[in-house]
DNA sequence: GCATGCTATTTTGTATACAATTTTGAGTGT
DNA sequence: ACACTCAAAATTGTATACAAAATAGCATGC
């Protein structure tokens, strides 16, 4: 297998299934079985176990004891939890970001910014493109609150995103919503710049708000369009 | 063992350690041994080392590759964010039980609250009898969070209340300020009883602060006492 | 044809054996 | 007395063997 440290293998297996699991390559509600990946990993059942527990313990898989893991599928309700709680975490988090963010940090924020609009402007861009702009624009979201100094709230706030990541990326990829993240993005980095904590958190907020209101409404069409097929049958 | 469950051992041995560090039993800094748990539990190391997986994700215990485990030591600036934090989700959790009790909710609410009292009015009551006060009380932030109907919410919230529930006993539990926070218990409850979702908040945000000032001027205090012999020897 | 019960397979749970690494301590040399 | 080296002990990391439980499939009886 592929190990990027000279770490545990426990490490590399989890960092591994965590990865497949966010971008939807292993893709919510299937069954996950220890041999199958230990086999696919080269490795003893024993570690891929123990990633096991890390992941169940994130969220990201459900498992009932002598049953297996199962990848967890999010349904309406569980977003509408995790987006209240990014709200909070996000909001105070960026608040923080504008009082702590050094010229460093400030760069760094503005380099992301710069980075997702070159992907965007790319004229007949790839599906590989788009995802890419995805994910710093969700990372964009990561770095703030690492940057808010807040040990602890950075890495509640990651364990939400991954959670959530890949609904975003499967859901919102093919919609123009995505501009207009991109416009929040910059105000709110622009705030942080400015040292405004009221403003960039209430921008935060604003912005999480409308996401969540997007996915939920296109999780309720994919719903309302599953269960008329339903009936249908 | 004593095992309480027909569960696993992996549960048992996680609810066990678990427990033992919530109390205090294993001090913060203890270092521990899979051997040492395994042999003191009558199992064999597989399971407590799943255990300890989910104890580091927790929070609980810190790990290092090939180096064992040691039970979190909190400094003064982990409680600072672990207070900010739940500065807000706590008050979110209260706001929304204000809305979302049922009656059944609220009698529960007002029974923990009976029950603090009955304890605390024992005239000449021993450790345990304080110990039980501090855990109902501590409980009742838990059962607000769970009435608030937000699963997730309430999961961050017990995870908070576990790290920061030795440091409480151990640091608050002869001080007269625990009757302080008893006054508050009861006007939060009240609010939520009243479905007043904004009073609610307020005051659990409050209440949160006024832990959170509690506990840090204590920890400043063991701090500069510590330093002071340090000097001294 | 359908339901029920049994067995066979698959999969997880636990224990143990072995490997690798870190730490500790003794011993020696300066 | 101090520092350094090397070896031995302790501890974790990984693999594998075995046990227990759940699922699935087949056969049998109605």
């Amino acid at each position: 297998m592929a190990r990027k440290t000279k770490d545990t293998l426990r490490d590399s297996v989890y960092s591994a299934l965590k990865a497949m699991i966010v971008t939807g390559q292993i893709p919510p509600g299937s069954r996950v079985t220890e041999s199958d990946i230990a086999a696919k990993l080269n490795v003893s059942r024993t570690p891929v176990r123990e990633a096991f527990n890390r992941l169940e313990r994130d969220g990201l898989v459900t498992g009932r004891p002598r049953q297996g893991y199962v990848v967890t599928e999010f349904d309406i309700n569980m977003f509408r939890e995790a987006f209240d709680i990014r709200e909070l975490l996000d909001g105070h988090a960026t608040e923080l970001a504008a009082t702590t963010a050094t010229e460093k940090d400030k760069a760094r924020l503005r380099a992301m910014l710069a980075e997702c609009e070159r992907l965007a402007a790319i004229p007949d861009r790839t599906t590989k493109e788009k995802f890419q702009e995805l994910e710093v624009g969700i990372d964009l979201h990561r770095v703030i609150a690492e940057i808010s100094g807040n040990v602890m709230l950075h890495g509640m706030l990651c364990g939400i995103l991954d959670k959530c990541q890949h609904y975003v990326w499967t859901e919102l990829l093919w919609l123009d919503e995505w501009k207009m993240a991109r416009d929040e993005h910059a105000e709110i980095v622009e705030a942080i710049c400015a040292g405004d904590a009221a403003r960039a958190g209430a921008l935060a907020r604003v912005h999480v708000r409308g996401s969540r209101e997007n996915v939920l409404r296109l999780l309720q069409a994919k719903s309302d369009y599953q269960s008329f097929f339903a009936k249908a049958s």
